[in-house]
DNA sequence: TATTGTTATACTCTATAACTATA
DNA sequence: TATAGTTATAGAGTATAACAATA
């Protein structure tokens, strides 16, 4: 990491990666590399991955949604969730109940021990976010979020 | 994606994630899985994809460089590059020459078809990535990529 | 001794098809 | 017939240890 901060900025070897640097995807790979790696190693101490902790919140904020909910409001597919659901449930975190509307279905739901873990990881979080957008104005942040949120928007009108 | 875009809106099985929202790493996820598949459509008549891509552009831009100095600067590990520039070695794409100082290490350049990929694929993503910021103003980008360069730069200090 | 590129390995995330049980 | 959850599988990205050749 160093190494790399080093090269790229100057010295005889010197990579440029100006050109890369004009496009969002690169510029963008970069800051989430920084991100998520912070993540884990702060999630790390719950015994929690940015997958396993999303599902956590989006569980203990709307208790007894579905799966394929679950799994739409995470982007991602269903059986890929599968073994993220097995590990929560498997470590007392959630339980899957049977939804007595339609017997196909479960209804998700924190453990006490879930909300509590969840809540403790949420406050680590925050607290490594605001180290690593110390930097960062809150004008500034507002804009990112609104662009975030702009780029979202334009997924489907491909 | 828009079964998952309805339920996270409105509806009566609407899903809250109002909490990860106020996020960095939650919300730069959703935008950065935007930009990736996208990214990903465009690379793939050129047969890329964001790794090859961004070697074979750093490789155009860098001839000559090490695959230490490339995997530095792709922030990646230098035994994961290897199937990378394997890959695009065997398209004909590069070339790994003997650097003649350090019979260690590889000089990597870029082939004439290398170089004619590389400028194809740069522009179709600059195009691409032209329709995903439509709705983002310049000085709005300006200060998401200051804001990108602040996280990264913040890296090194945990 | 240290470094360059490599192999081997393992874990995570992602994507698709096909199955079961219910509706 | 369609949907919810599951299994199996394969591809891709990431991380570490250990090796041969060279410095």
């Amino acid at each position: 990491m160093a190494k790399a901060k080093l090269q790229l900025d100057r010295g005889p070897d010197h990579v440029s990666d100006e050109a890369l640097r004009s496009l969002l995807g690169y510029e963008m790979k970069r800051a989430f590399n920084v991100v998520h790696h912070d993540l884990r190693s702060t999630l790390d101490p719950f015994g929690l991955r940015m997958l396993t902790f999303t599902a956590l919140v989006l569980i203990v904020d709307n208790p007894g949604l579905r799966q394929s909910q679950l799994a739409a409001a995470m982007d991602m597919e269903r059986p890929n969730l599968v073994v993220i659901l097995d590990e929560l449930e498997a470590r007392a975190l959630i339980v899957r109940d049977r939804d007595p509307t339609d017997r196909r279905a479960y209804a998700l739901k924190p453990t006490r021990a879930g909300g509590r873990l969840c809540a403790r990881a949420f406050e680590a979080v925050k607290a490594h976010e605001r180290r690593l957008l110390a930097d960062v104005d809150d004008e500034s942040r507002a804009v990112v979020s609104a662009a975030f949120r702009k780029i979202q928007s334009r997924e489907a009108k491909d």
